[in-house]
DNA sequence: CGCTTAGTTGAGTTCGTTCAACGACTGTGG
DNA sequence: CCACAGTCGTTGAACGAACTCAACTAAGCG
């Protein structure tokens, strides 16, 4: 297990933010960014298989993804692994911790990922000074509930065929809707990450991801997966999809 | 299906709040109380089966439950159910659709219920005036999240006994927490419910639920289950427990 | 008294599992 | 440069967990 890497002083002030423009964050009081630009203390970058945190640990801080994937995960004491979210640029990481104390949880990197750091100190000043931004926090911390409902949903209800669906389309339509991707988004995932979000074995999920394959819904290339039918992926799910909305970034 | 019936008048004001004086929750600054006293509209009494919020909904309420049990749950198009948590006094109900504009889950009540209402329009006065308020809004949010990690663990990675055993020495901790139960707590499911939110079968939960009485760990009464041993339980669900802490309460 | 709801149990089937083996590819050290 | 180990994906065979179908008891209620 690789703990994380080098921290590389910042390259991006938050006036100069390369998620923002995007047009699909909320903007900025302009207070607000000056908050949180004192809130951010730094970047730190992180290497693909790379622990951000680990389960039991009380992280002094709170981060933001500007670029990469990642994944939330827990263990049990035999070692069976459970997914429960995938990370991407403009999620945070570690609310939880910073408010109940202890994190709950896992996060690993998927791929190179650049993370904005906050201190959990500051927390309470940004309560006390900015609503509107604690107000977002709030915000994104209920739509990270809404995603585990759906998710917990497709694990407890769905077959295996229409959760690897489901599983599939939810991340495509999270990551397009950052508009990152001008071409075909390819998910970075190996089919032990998609087994152990599911809840299946990865034996079975081979087997599932090829009828999904074989359907031309999907193509699964060396570490990764590409969205070729998301219509069709949605219709195998029974999913009507995510409903787009202008969503806060902190 | 019933939808909510009575709304009668208030019986509880804040300052005589029955769960409060519990001990197991922070106690209110004078302002807070104060705000928190004229925030809070009126009470709404359920009866048992009565469904409290519809999925797909604008509430322009939100809720805390004062007396009773409830559950919130999913459906797929076809009818499979998926329950998510359950709720007990102290609980919130609403506040993701309160933030994110629609309720993804309904609400059903599993006994007869007292709710506190509230007004979604005055949640942002509450940002603005009551940054403390606001903080325990957020960490009653990432809680609810934590319990829905680890039921996903749950219902991801465990067997089918230790997500029975899991399930009710949950439910039961829960419970005990509150100190609302001076005798053993009966918790008012049928095996129905306990199917839906494990992702089993009604037959096999029963197969399962039988083991667990065999073992003397629970005892199965008419519409509800009696916790006899609960340390035998978290051994069966490999699960170290809740620990307990101070929360908020709205 | 019949009707409904909740729980129980057995038999046969399906879905997903484990075990095992193999090919393709990548990176590493001799 | 090749040998080797490690990771990732693929496939077949045998097994087992959980499912459906079906029948039946017991309790509660009009």
């Amino acid at each position: 297990m690789t703990i994380v890497t080098k921290s590389s002083g910042r390259q991006y002030p938050c006036a100069e933010c390369p998620l923002r423009p995007l047009g699909v964050f909320r903007d900025f009081e302009p207070q607000e960014l000056d908050f949180v630009s004192k809130f951010k203390t730094g970047e730190l970058q992180v290497e693909r298989g790379a622990t951000v945190i680990v389960e039991g640990s009380h992280s002094a801080h709170l981060y933001t993804v500007l670029f990469g994937w990642g994944f939330r995960y827990k263990l049990l004491s035999d070692g069976r692994r459970q997914i429960l979210n995938y990370l991407i640029p403009g999620d945070l990481i570690g609310l939880q911790g910073s408010l109940t104390g202890e994190m709950q949880h896992s996060v690993e990197a998927l791929s190179p990922m650049l993370l904005c750091v906050f201190e959990r100190d500051r927390l309470f000043s940004l309560y006390r000074q900015h609503p509107g931004l604690a107000y977002d926090l709030t915000w994104l911390s209920a739509r990270e509930e809404q995603m585990l409902d759906e998710t917990l949903l497709s694990v407890g209800r769905r077959s295996a065929l229409e959760r690897a669906a489901y599983l599939i389309a939810f991340i495509s339509q999270r990551a397009r809707a950052l508009r990152l991707y001008k071409t075909r988004a390819e998910i970075p995932i190996t089919q032990q990450h998609v087994a152990d979000t599911l809840g299946l074995s990865v034996v079975h999920t081979n087997k599932t991801l090829r009828k999904l394959v074989d359907r031309k819904l999907i193509r699964w290339l060396d570490r990764g997966c590409e969205v070729l039918d998301e219509e069709g992926l949605l219709a195998v799910a029974r999913w009507e999809g995510l409903k787009s909305q202008l969503r806060p970034l902190v």
